[in-house]
DNA sequence: GCCGTTTTCGGCCCGACTGTTTTCAGTCG
C-alpha cells in the first residue's frame, strides 16, 4: 500500500510549488492536492490498480490525467518521483511535519528556511525557544507562540497515526500472512484491537509451526522498510508508513493467553492478573498457570476470563475504566455492532464539497447494506465547501424525490442539510426550508475562537430551535490536529436532552467525535447518538467501522444509537 | 495539471480571520 506515501509525495510536492506562486501554477497546485486526496482515500493499492489495468486505470481516477498518471508510474517502477527530487534539493525540508503545525503552511515554512535555515520540527523549535521567529519581519510574538504550543501537542502526539490510516495497512498485511499458506491463524491485537482512534504500533499474532519462514516472508512484505529485530518467535520491522510492527509467533495451546496479554491495555491486564493471582493462578503471554505451575486449557481468550470467574468482553471495553468489575459481576453490556446499523443520518454529494452524485452515494450505501441514508449538504455560509442555499435544495431534492422513486424501496435517501450555526446561534437557512427537510443535521464550522460561554450559549440556541434533528462532530476536534473548541459540555448534553437532539458519533478517521470518553460522559444522560460517517464520497462509508469502534469504546449499546432503526422506526424518531 | 452539454482552450469554490502590518500576506476551511 504506497497510496499514503504518494498522496503525501503529491502533497509536498504541492506545497512546494504553492510558494513560487504563478497565475497558472496555482490551478498545478490544485492539481496535486485532489489527486493526493483522491490517492489518500483509495481503498484499492494504487500499485495494484496499475498492474491491472496500467496508466488507463490511474488515469481513470477523478483528478488524475496523463501528467500524474505518468508521476504515479514513475514512482512505482522507480520508487522516485524526479520532480519532487528537483524541488526537494531546492527546499531541503520536511514540509509535512513543518506543516502540520498550526499556523505554518507552506510559505512560512519555506520562509523559515531561508531566512533561519530551518528544516525541521526540531530546528523551528530551537529557534522559537530562543525568540528568533519573533524577531523576523512576517512573523512576532504570537506567532511564535502558537508555533511552540503547535509544536507541543505534535510532540505529545508523537508516533501515533490515525486508527484508519493503520488499520487497513494492517488488514493487508495480515491478508498476505494469510495466503502465504504458512500460518494457521492471524489476528490483530494491542490497541488496534482495541480500536484507539491512534496507535503507536501494529501487533499482530500468528499462529504457526514455521516461525522462521513465516517471519522471512513477513521482513519482506512490500509495506516493511526495514528489519529491527528478527527471530522465530518476535519480529519487529518498521513500515513505510512510519510505525513499527511486531509479528510474534504463538504455539496453539498459548494463544489464547497471547492474544489477551498484546491486547492490553496494560491497566486492564493488571488488574486481571491481580484477580489471576488472588485465586492462586499465575498469568503471562504464554497461558494461565496452577499452583503447581501446571498450563491451564485455555486455547480462547475467553476460557482465560472464564477460569478467572469473569464475562468475557469485547476489546473495546478493556481501558481499566471499571469493565473489570462489570465482568466479575457477569454485567457486561451487549454492545452496539456494525450490523446493527440500518442508516447513515450524515452524507454530502457533488453539490457541496463531496465527490460523488446522490445516485452514486445510493449505490455505495446500498452496497454498504444500508436501508436508508441522509444526504445533508453544507449550507450557504460555507463558501469553501459550495454550501447551498434555500433554492439549491428545493432544487437538489427534487431530483432525491426522483431517485427515491427510481430506487423502488431498496434503500431510501432522506432529505437534510448539515446546517451551518453561525456565530451568533442562529442557523444558516430559513424556518421553512429546514422544516420541509426529513433530516436537520447541525454543526459549527466557523469561529472556534470564542470564549466558552459564548460558545456554549450559541450552540444550545440552536439545540433550542426546535428544528434540529442531529449536533454533528459535537466538540470539533481534529484528531493530532486541532483541539476541541471551547464548550461547556455538561451543558451541552442537557441541552441534547431536553430538546431530544441527537449527538453524532463522526466516523471519520481523524475526528471520531465525540470520543469514547465523551460519549460515556454524555451517556449519563438521556440523549440518543447517531454514529455517522460524514462520507464526502462512496469510499468513505467504509468509515462506519471507526464510528462503531469509538461507540464501543464508550460503551454504547444498540438501543441508544438511533440509526439502528428500521426506516419506518427512523422516520418517527425524526417526527418527534 | 485536470477537465469537458462552455469540450482541446481556458476556466479551475474563495471569503474570513489572524497577526502582522499601516494595506496585506498567509492560513484555514
Amino acid at each position: 500500500m504506497d497510496n499514503k506515501l504518494i498522496a503525501d509525495i503529491f502533497n509536498d510536492i504541492a506545497a512546494m510549488l504553492s510558494v513560487d506562486e504563478t497565475p497558472s501554477s496555482r490551478f498545478e497546485v490544485r492539481a496535486y492536492q485532489k489527486a493526493a486526496l483522491t490517492i489518500a482515500t483509495l481503498q484499492e493499492d494504487i500499485g495494484d490498480i496499475y498492474r491491472k489495468e496500467g496508466k488507463e486505470g490511474l488515469m481513470k481516477l477523478p483528478g488524475i490525467g496523463k501528467g500524474l498518471a505518468e508521476r504515479i508510474e514513475e514512482y512505482i517502477k522507480t520508487g522516485k518521483i524526479r520532480r519532487y527530487e528537483e524541488l526537494r534539493k531546492r527546499y531541503p525540508i520536511d514540509m509535512k511535519a513543518l506543516t502540520s503545525i498550526e499556523g505554518i503552511g507552506a510559505k512560512k515554512a519555506i520562509a523559515l528556511y531561508k531566512k533561519l535555515g530551518i528544516k525541521d520540527v526540531a530546528s523551528l523549535k530551537k529557534a522559537a525557544e530562543s525568540h528568533k521567529i519573533g524577531a523576523l519581519s512576517g512573523f512576532g510574538g504570537k506567532s511564535e507562540g502558537l508555533i511552540l504550543r503547535g509544536i507541543q501537542r505534535l510532540e505529545t502526539n508523537k508516533g501515533r497515526l490515525l486508527l484508519g490510516d493503520a488499520l487497513p495497512v494492517a488488514e493487508s498485511m495480515v491478508g498476505k500472512l494469510i495466503g502465504s499458506g504458512l500460518v494457521v491463524k492471524v489476528v490483530i491485537a494491542g490497541s488496534m484491537r482495541r480500536m484507539r482512534e491512534t496507535v503507536g504500533d501494529i501487533d499482530i499474532l500468528a499462529l504457526s509451526d514455521k516461525g522462521n519462514e513465516v517471519m522471512d516472508f513477513f521482513t519482506k512484505l512490500p509495506d516493511v522498510s526495514g528489519i529491527v529485530v528478527k527471530g522465530p518467535t518476535k519480529t519487529t520491522v518498521s513500515l513505510k508508513i512510519g510505525l513499527n510492527c511486531d509479528l510474534r509467533v504463538i504455539a496453539p495451546e498459548s494463544f489464547g493467553a497471547a492474544l489477551q496479554y498484546f491486547t492490553g491495555s496494560k491497566d486492564h491486564n493488571v488488574q486481571v492478573r491481580t484477580i489471576a493471582v488472588r485465586m492462586g493462578y499465575k498469568l503471562n503471554e504464554y497461558g494461565l498457570f496452577g499452583r503447581k505451575g501446571q498450563l491451564m486449557p485455555t486455547k480462547e481468550e475467553k476460557d482465560i476470563y472464564g477460569r478467572l470467574g469473569m464475562q468475557y468482553m469485547p476489546p473495546e471495553m478493556r481501558e481499566a475504566r471499571g469493565e473489570v468489575k462489570l465482568a466479575q459481576e457477569h454485567k457486561i453490556p451487549r454492545l452496539v455492532e456494525l450490523g446493527d446499523i440500518r442508516g447513515d443520518m450524515h452524507t454530502h454529494t457533488l453539490e457541496s464539497d463531496g465527490a460523488d452524485s446522490i445516485e452514486e452515494m445510493a449505490d455505495a450505501a446500498m452496497k454498504a447494506d444500508l436501508d436508508y441514508f441522509a444526504t445533508t449538504n453544507h449550507t450557504k455560509s460555507l463558501g469553501i465547501a459550495n454550501g447551498m442555499d434555500e433554492r439549491g435544495f428545493a432544487k437538489f431534492f427534487k431530483r432525491v424525490d426522483k431517485l427515491n422513486d427510481s430506487l423502488d424501496g431498496k434503500i431510501r435517501v432522506l432529505k437534510g442539510a448539515e446546517v451551518d450555526i453561525l456565530k451568533d446561534g442562529s442557523l444558516d437557512l430559513d424556518r421553512e426550508c429546514l422544516k420541509s427537510m426529513d433530516c436537520v443535521v447541525a454543526a459549527v464550522h466557523s469561529y472556534f475562537r470564542m470564549e466558552e460561554s459564548e460558545m456554549t450559549k450559541r450552540v444550545c440556541k440552536a439545540l433550542e430551535s426546535g428544528l434540529v434533528h442531529i449536533f454533528a462532530h459535537p466538540t470539533g476536534r481534529e484528531i493530532n490536529v486541532r483541539e476541541q473548541y471551547p464548550i461547556d459540555l455538561e451543558k451541552l448534553f442537557v441541552a441534547a436532552e431536553r430538546n431530544k437532539v441527537a449527538l453524532e458519533i463522526n466516523s471519520f478517521p481523524i475526528r471520531l467525535d465525540l470520543s469514547d470518553t465523551n460519549i460515556m460522559r454524555a451517556s449519563k444522560y438521556k440523549v440518543k447518538f447517531a454514529i455517522d460517517t460524514d462520507a464526502h464520497r462512496t469510499s468513505h462509508f467504509g468509515f462506519l467501522r471507526y464510528g462503531v469502534g469509538t461507540a464501543r469504546r464508550g460503551w454504547l449499546e444498540k438501543g441508544r444509537v438511533m440509526n439502528t432503526l428500521p426506516l419506518s422506526g427512523i422516520m418517527k424518531e425524526l417526527e418527534k
